[in-house]
RNA sequence: GCCGCAGUAGCUCAGUGGUAGAGCGCACCCUUGGUAAGGGUGAGGUCGGGAGUUCAAUCCUCCCCUGCGGCACCA
């Protein structure tokens, strides 16, 4: 055997990597968990082959160990379970990220005070110390030991198994699973105060929802006590930064019974929407794209030419007249309309609009466009998810060798924004061919690579996902990463091949011969709804300057300051600045207290002083104390600081 | 859409088979206070909607709506 370090040591035949860790010392006997042999993790008790490359691995090996300690609590949860209710089926529990899910079939929903039990439970079998050990069955045994314990979703995991391929059964006590492995060597070789059961929820019998919906229990598992209160630290983290708290303590915007999925902006809300919203605008003019607004309310026959009628009808807002003798009268009753998902068709008429040149192109056309999609109720979540939404959305109508360009242009535009609005990091993936698609090979072959080149001449990594384009063409797909290093997919770009063909669009190229225009799709943002939501949780509501809804808020320590307050909002105003005077009959302690809350970026603190020498107290949101500062000077220094990335003065 | 949980004052939440409570917020009064809560008084609820059981339902049962956590969906 060969070691990490280079060392050899020979063993005798059968020999395991357990035995090879006792031949190496008692400590890393004990401390060995598993062992890598030719860089796959596998059991310590499984034979070596002769010139292996053998680690063994322990507890300080981060990545084996989380992986093998999170599988042996999903198969000591769900030996727990069994031993607790011997009737629950089991299903499967793979590891994911940060611990464990288990599915079962049991008629009666697990409860809170089941999970508690689970958790003793399991606690109970980890101070057993119950060996763990493996044995390869033929497929035909495990069938028949399966179907005599009545466990039918193992008999059908056994069926999945590639001919072939060994069939290992796990054992610990007496309880026993189907898996893969490898595992660890005893089951108190777990942490026992290192893991946590989260919570239960629905979820299909292979992911499939035409069939039997399981209870699935989600665990989390670390190495020590400390990583979990860590990790359960990090989701009180994330709590606190949610949008819909903070949207509500801010007072940005509420959703209420009446409109489900639909927001309400509030004044505060509305006003970080319009800044993004003139800051995007003065981005796409400056990049070349023309604005436009098109209709939200449009007849079925413009859907059913775009395709949309016949592939997206469920999930779209159609408008109906009820029956009645009145409202039969109404003269919309003699046509349907629905609620633009999208607006590709209405950009495509506006594109019809007199005959197009190649002289044209490329052609951006850009729009807010108000959409509404019926997305399903439990889809919905905040601002992330929402039936009532507006997109950063344009479509840039080009030739064939067009696209390549207009790509890298967009990624440059995509990078600019994202790095303006305070994200420094996004991914790429390539969508490529699916099976089923329109436009031949020919012309998929130069979309695809003019991405590809795109990309790669920006010098940008990138990961390729083979058959996950549309069916009209390969696009980008861009994720960006929040303060908590969190990922959103946000910009877009699509090349579509069949909107043009299907809504007849054409444009007279050098040849004098009428054909058709490429269509790219594409969004930076998504939704304004969602990107603010996402903008919320990852300043975790505190907003750089430009993006405040308050910006200053000034607030008088004694009534005598009350004229002078209302003199510094004016001019704070005047130099374009959103400011409010603050003049209650409270103490300077409570408004400091009330306006740091509410996430005001800055409080300027205004009493005899103040007026005295024409100055301001700025208190900055986050700090500690205070800075005099001359009226002039806090102006200038507010102004700066309150410009839009894109009108900063390099 | 599916599974589970939840819905009580503007917000956060307590509570009981006999017509409801706290803190914060809000209004008014006193206080003019120098950087994270000064004091007092008061208003405010069809206990998500509907049906049922009961002498009596906010509480028990059923249906619906909405939200939350997942799953599925996201041409």
């Amino acid at each position: 055997m060969t070691l990490p370090d280079g060392a050899t040591r020979t063993m005798p035949a059968g020999a395991s990597s357990a035995d090879l860790a006792a031949d190496i010392s008692k400590s890393l006997a004990k401390a060995a968990i598993a062992a890598k042999v030719d860089g796959r993790l596998v059991d310590l008790t499984a034979p070596l082959e002769d010139g292996a490359q053998v680690a063994l691995v322990t507890m300080k090996d981060e990545a084996e160990a989380l992986e093998l300690v999170r599988h042996d609590c999903a198969h000591i949860m769900a030996r727990a379970v069994q031993e607790l209710w011997p009737d629950v089926k089991v299903t499967i529990g793979p590891v994911i990220d940060n611990g464990w899910f288990y599915d079962f079939d049991r008629e009666e929903p697990f409860s809170t005070d089941d999970l508690a039990a689970i958790e003793k439970k399991m606690r109970e079998i980890i101070a057993k110390r119950d060996p763990v050990r493996t044995e390869v069955w033929e497929r035909d045994a495990a069938v028949a030991f399966y179907e005599a314990n009545g466990e039918p979703y193992k008999v059908e995991l056994v069926g999945a198994i590639p001919e072939g391929e060994k069939i290992r059964m796990y054992w610990h006590g007496d309880w026993q699973d189907l898996c893969r492995g490898p595992h660890l060597v005893h089951t108190g070789q777990v942490p026992p105060d290192a893991f946590k059961l989260m919570k239960v929820a629905g979820a299909y019998w292979r992911g499939d929802h035409r069939n039997k919906m399981l209870q699935r229990i989600y665990g989390v598992a670390f190495r020590s006590r400390k990583d979990l209160e860590a990790h359960l630290h990090q989701l009180e983290e994330a709590e606190r930064r949610d949008h819909r708290r903070i949207g509500r303590e801010m007072d940005l915007f509420h959703l209420q019974d009446e409109a489900p999925g639909m927001v309400f902006w509030h004044p505060d809300g509305w006003t970080v929407y319009r800044a993004l919203e003139d800051y995007m605008r003065r981005r796409l003019t400056l990049a070349g794209y023309k604005e436009i607004k098109t209709p939200q309310v449009v007849d079925r026959k413009l859907w059913e030419a775009s395709g949309h009628w016949e592939n997206y009808h469920e999930n779209m807002f159609i408008t109906e007249v009820d029956e009645g003798s009145e409202a039969g009268a109404h003269a919309n009753a003699k046509r349907t309309n629905a609620l633009k998902p999208m607006n590709c068709p209405c950009h495509v008429q506006v594109y019809n609009q007199g005959l197009k040149s190649y002289r044209d192109l490329p052609l951006r056309l850009a729009e807010f466009g108000s959409c509404h999609r019926y997305e399903s109720s439990g889809s919905m979540h905040g601002l992330m998810r929402v039936r009532g939404f507006t997109q950063d959305d344009a479509h840039i109508f080009c030739t064939e060798d067009q696209i390549e360009a207009e790509c890298a242009d967009f990624i440059r535009l995509l990078s600019t924004v994202y790095t303006d609005l305070g994200f420094e990091d996004f991914d790429i993936k390539l969508s490529t061919r699916p099976e089923t698609r329109v436009g031949s090979d020919a012309v998929w072959d130069k979309a695809e690579t003019a991405l590809e080149k795109a990309i790669q001449a920006l010098g940008l990594p990138y990961e390729v996902d083979p058959g996950e384009g549309a069916f009209y063409g390969p696009k980008l797909d861009f994720k960006l990463t929040d303060a908590i290093g969190r990922e959103w997919q946000c910009g877009t770009f699509q090349a579509d091949f069949n909107l043009p063909d299907r809504l007849d669009a054409e444009y007279v190229n050098d040849q004098d011969e009428r054909v058709r225009p490429v269509m790219l799709h594409r969004a930076i943002l998504g939704s304004f709804e969602r990107f603010l939501g996402i903008l919320i949780e990852n300043h975790a509501g505190r907003f750089p300057l430009w993006l405040a809804p308050k910006q200053v808020v000034v607030a008088t320590i004694t009534s005598d300051a009350d004229g002078y307050a209302a003199e510094v909002v004016a001019a704070l105003r005047a130099a374009g600045i959103r400011a409010e005077a603050d003049t209650r009959n409270e103490k300077i302690n409570y408004k400091v207290r009330e306006h740091s809350l509410a996430k005001v970026p800055a409080i300027l603190a205004v009493g005899r002083q103040e007026v005295e020498n024409r100055s301001v107290a700025v208190r900055r949101l986050g700090a500690q104390g205070s800075k005099v500062l001359g009226l002039e000077e806090a102006l200038e220094a507010f102004v700066a600081e309150a410009t839009p990335p894109d009108l900063r003065k390099a």
